[in-house]
DNA sequence: TTACCGGGAGAAATCGATTTCTCTCAACGT
DNA sequence: ACGTTGAGAGAAATCGATTTCTCCCGGTAA
């Protein structure tokens, strides 16, 4: 029965097909699970990401969801929520069932991974690095923050802020780096009152902006380090009247649906999302069937980001 | 061993004690595969979406998977992406790894379940209707456009447009049908030249808009099926220096976030989808523990919208 | 004192697919 | 004609947790 339905060569055609004929008019389903018991692994990816309603996320998943299909994979979502038991939790979920490969966006760098590493299932860190020594796929987040930040002094802004994520986030150190560089490469000093740390969401970066304008010496344009953030900005904007590509100057990081709809349209600094969904999968296939021993030392790849210049960076 | 790790009764406290020690000293993890093996269930859901992307199945997916942690079940997350062959496939794994519940939006009110019924697994549809007989949470779609399509009439607009979905989706009949009872509540007559079928996607509305408006007697507002298309019709209203508010009335379907972003604030109606996705798994739940004979017969459950009137609707 | 009852724990069966083991039969070479 | 080889297929072992079966022993009642 395994045999024919695994197409082992071993096997009569003839009996196969009786075989065949057989469970299917019986209804013959073959359970998974057991499946799975015998052979020491599930055919299922797990992809524990921090934030389900955050498009950049939702791309890197459809990215290795249609990379593990093609292979024989199923992806099972979980969403962390940004919280570290929420975390831990789906760690120990796909630790129980087993699954052949884990691809994660951590919440902290010090997420603990170590149960699965221990049982070799392999693990791919996404958009986060991860202090364990797993593959990784990240975003050159500077590059893309020094790139924007350039942009903007290079159609004419004078004076562009910063608002970032949460200190405790890499992504945002990264992010705010590169601004400073951005502005070094120009030849403009850095001003730390310039610069606001916010928590990745609107309503912050909406007070961030307000603190920001209402400053003695207020900037002229603002790169903001997520889309998000830049829906809280572009409220506190309008609330004063001022129009982005016109009276200030903005560029965001991520390029989700809308931000091209927006009045004016935003430019944004496109992350390569599909891309790093598929990266990640493509780093677990090759350690899937790869023993412990002679699996290659953990590789980091890093993804350059492109600016995409719409109008919310004009110089009026 | 078994007994211990799951409390029972008849376990010495002492013993228990020991055997909880020694697991702990080995780093003893139970094979949550085997368990589901012996036990012919895995305290796992499947939630099968067909738009991973869209934010009001990811909010869905949010109440569903709150629910669920709290009765000490995980949540698999898939991705149909509108493609019935995904949808089969997934549904296939679903059944194969013996989850013990599916949530499922179907991409097609035949899709078929039979394989999931037959076991005994619990199927809840969410969104859309399914012809089998299995619980199911919707949502009032026709009263919402009924009531966003009375409001603009209400606030002084005369001739509101319909842009829905394909006409093979219920959501999208559902509310140009509630579009037709708002014209007729206000004694207006319903006319075909102000109707369009779009994709539901933002491209397909842009063009519709721009149908609309270039026609005979083109409309002074619009009824949109859903926040995706809002993006494509205020993008073709901009390039026409319209602004909606004043120039144009807007109400949209979906209360995603950027909706109270845009420049004006969208008037939308709210779909309840965080609910939607906890009454879905309490549906689940009432049936879990229940043998196939004794199951209630299959329940249908209807959410209320709520208009949400921002600026896009004001009559200027 | 003997018979019975019941708690507790070790041993064995169970779940279902896969893999390994073993046996049969046929073909081939010497 | 006999021994060897190998293909093919049925039987049995395997994966690991749970559940059932069995047995032992102490306590209680007749």
């Amino acid at each position: 029965m395994s045999r024919t339905l695994n197409n082992q060569a071993t096997v009569d055609e003839q009996l196969a097909d009786r075989v065949r004929v057989a469970a299917a008019e019986l209804g013959y389903r073959r359970n998974g699970i057991a499946r799975s018991l015998r052979l020491q692994r599930a055919d299922v990816w797990a992809l524990i990401i921090s934030d389900i309603a955050n498009p950049f996320f939702t791309a890197i998943a459809r990215g290795l969801e249609d990379l593990a299909q093609r292979q024989g994979f199923s992806v099972v979502l979980c969403n962390s929520d940004e919280d570290p038991a929420k975390e831990a939790n789906y760690l120990e979920v796909a630790e129980r069932e087993q699954v052949s490969g884990v691809v994660l966006s951590p919440n902290r760098i010090g997420s603990d991974i170590s149960p699965l590493t221990r049982l070799g299932v392999p693990v791919v860190a996404v958009d986060r690095p991860l202090r364990a020594p797993v593959d990784t796929v990240l975003v050159r987040s500077a590059a893309g923050a020094q790139e924007a930040t350039e942009h903007l002094l290079d159609v004419g802004w004078r004076r562009p802020a910063c608002i970032t994520g949460p200190e405790s986030a890499q992504t945002a150190i990264q992010r705010l780096a590169g601004y400073r560089r951005g502005l070094l490469a120009r030849k403009r000093r850095p001003a730390a009152s310039l610069v606001r740390h916010a928590d990745y969401r609107a309503d912050r970066a909406a007070l961030a902006t307000a603190e920001l304008l209402d400053g003695r010496n207020p900037p002229d344009s603002f790169f903001v380090a997520n889309s998000e953030m830049a829906l809280g900005v572009l409220q506190e904007l309008r609330s004063r009247g001022l129009t982005v590509g016109e009276d200030v100057g903005l560029v965001a990081f991520d390029n989700a649906p809308w931000t091209a709809f927006t009045d004016r349209p935003l430019s944004v600094v496109d992350q390569p999302a599909y891309e790093m969904g598929v990266l990640a999968g493509n780093l677990l296939l090759s350690r899937l069937g790869v023993p412990l021993s002679d699996r290659p030392a953990p590789r980091v790849r890093r993804l350059r980001t492109e600016l995409i210049v719409r109008e919310s960076s004009l110089h009026g």
